[in-house]
DNA sequence: TCCAAAACTGAATCGCGAT
DNA sequence: CATCGCGATTCAGTTTTGG
């Protein structure tokens, strides 16, 4: 098998799945004790929202199943090492990807997050496995480790991966909620975050419980992106349960798979006393998109609007007559607010709540905020 | 053929190679006209000092993309970037690596520049030539161009990845330069930089002569870091030659290799031009450009402020709750600290840095302090 | 000539639901 | 599955235009 049939793994089409998925009846706020491949194994198809991980780079923690069987080579070489290595990793990664596919839902999208070391064979086999990567994100650490040697560049990032079910699959983005988390700038895709350190950081009998915790900000900000409260989210490398503990204080379901004892017992604790947020404080600022629609038509309806006003566009070039059915004549041309604001600017398209206005006591004031005068007067 | 042989291509060992490299004589200061490929197989083993390599990304875009006022974004389009598949584009990549490492000297290293569309395929044909990865590089850019539709989190960095010719081989870095170039701080793997602009974008016939030229300063500290004087550096994608202008500016010979006759004419042009840097110009490219502000939302997720705090102006006649994304509530309206204090005092604009406070043993304190302490916490 | 406002630009995988 | 209509959506910076 050469590169493109690598390549032409199984890809999962959307009309390929029935439209409706019921979700499977699963068990969440719980810590699934064991191997992460075959903990998802048990899980049935299409019932996780989205998937955090951040697993091993290094295969002593994960890769011993898929060391080839009696083909030890000889110790000494350490090209073959290395190639021994880097197969491994692939397979061992491919393995929980294909296994993460199955049970995540088709809307659903997952987060891994890496290193140099191992984040460029995770983001081709997430796309040889059929992901469609919506973003790289890099988290830049205000206070990293210098190199004491002096002989790179500090390591001062991780890269996260973002990616959907496929090129055309839907996924939650809460745009506005990002921006206002950004004092109303766009998020990009550098997130600049402090290290886990200070009470933050678990314990252990004085020493880190975990050598590659992850701050609760990080997670905070990946979960308030990309999902919705009472969503399901899986972290198949649990660790100390930095997953667990945002997603209940962000009224999200998790499940979490850990092998090692020592993390479960820490995970357990910690979430345990976590403390979830009030539903008020969830809440988060909703994208146009996203609130109910209102048709201008219902606006001339219910007397927001009379037949026969006259709407101007800012710079008052030109004027529009609202008719009895929401629909605008402009000389002897009519159409919808939209088409009448594109025909006029000859532009491909037209936001007609914000371009046409209307005059009160001498000045313009945009049509859209009668909308939202009938959004909150109708709104339960 | 799968993974383990994809992994088992030949790699050169270091004891294969002679201890004592003659370097050949090459031509230097030219433009080689053609593929890059066969370009490079004419090339003698061992010749190159270091090589910066900013190959197609193999972007897949849809149809055309508007912005909200009305204008067509002006997309890469060209032939040269279009691949049938992610197979064809692994090939492309794997082939022109080799014919790289073939001709670095066992002591070079190579630059490869790319977004989430093509560095993780480039990154993993690295390691499996047998490169060894020293940092990955992000370039954040200072003005990156928005996400127009909402759908994402802003494009807003690039990665390079830096690699010697294997794990013991050896490869030139400028500790002190680097260090010098930042203040005195370790040069860290984030690099802050603005796009290629202005004066210094190439313009043919009033267009832009290429749509992907690279920033000098980009090129400036890449090869500040990583070559001596005198080193000769291959760009075996040379398109409008930012390379060589600026190998030329550092007393370094440059070799391009390029197969497009508009952007030959317009690279050897611009080199010619090329001076030696005056101090102006040496300010602009070593000055980081002012990195982002702390943003109120950026308290919230590191636990500065829990989500359900309130928060009061200093006269205590109004109060406000936090929300989980950074945004005030207050009564039934909602904004950032900014917008809910101008509201609330029917101003135009308001600081909701001092003007918001938080009690803390009794006494109101501004939120603006909680900023100064999040950055005490966090400056690099 | 100068200043302010408007127009333009950048490696972009950029909507969604009804018919 | 393609087409069509509604209607949501931008940041930092440079260059051009207009007064």
């Amino acid at each position: 098998m050469g590169v493109m049939e690598r390549v032409a793994a199984p890809r999962r089409k959307k009309a390929a799945r029935p439209i409706v998925v019921e979700a499977a009846h699963i068990a969440t706020d719980t810590l699934l004790r064991g191997d992460c491949i075959s903990e998802m194994a048990k899980l049935p198809d299409n019932c996780i929202d989205m998937i955090f991980a951040d697993p091993p780079y290094n295969l002593q923690l994960g890769g011993d199943l898929f060391r080839p069987e009696g083909g030890r080579v000889d110790a000494v070489d350490n090209d073959w090492d290395k190639f021994d290595t880097l197969g491994s990793y692939d397979r061992f990664t491919k393995s929980w990807l294909r296994e993460a596919r199955r049970i995540l839902k088709p809307n659903g999208s997952i987060w891994v997050i890496g290193s140099y070391h191992n984040i460029f064979r995770v983001g081709t086999a997430l796309q040889d496995e059929g992901f469609w990567i919506l973003n790289d994100i890099i988290w830049r650490k205000s206070n990293p480790m210098p190199n004491f040697k002096g002989t790179r560049f500090t390591n001062a990032h991780e890269t996260l991966i973002w990616a959907s079910q496929g090129e055309d699959a839907k996924y939650t983005f809460n745009y506005k909620a990002m921006k206002t988390l950004n004092d109303e700038l766009q998020m990009r895709s550098d997130w600049v975050l402090p290290i886990c350190g200070g009470q933050e950081r678990l314990k252990r009998n004085g020493t880190k419980a975990h050598p590659t915790q992850k701050p609760e900000a990080l997670l905070y900000r990946v979960m308030l992106a990309c999902t919705k409260p009472g969503d399901v989210v899986l972290d198949p490398f649990f660790g100390t349960g930095t997953t667990g503990a945002v997603a209940k204080r962000l009224g999200r379901k998790w499940i979490g798979i850990e092998r090692e004892d020592d993390y479960i017992e820490v995970a357990l604790e910690r979430i345990e006393a976590a403390l979830p947020l009030d539903e008020s404080a969830l809440t988060i600022m909703q994208t146009a998109r996203q609130q109910p629609k209102v048709a201008f038509g219902t606006l001339v309806e219910t007397g927001y609007l009379t037949p026969g006003v006259l709407l101007r566009d800012a710079k008052r070039r030109w004027q529009a007559e609202v008719r009895a059915d929401g629909s605008l004549l402009v000389g002897t041309d009519t159409g919808s607010i939209h088409k009448m604001g594109a025909t006029l600017q000859n532009a491909p398209s037209c936001n007609g709540w914000t371009f046409w206005h209307v005059e009160v006591e001498g000045k313009l004031q945009p049509i859209d905020t009668l909308r939202q005068t009938y959004l909150l007067a109708n709104e339960p």
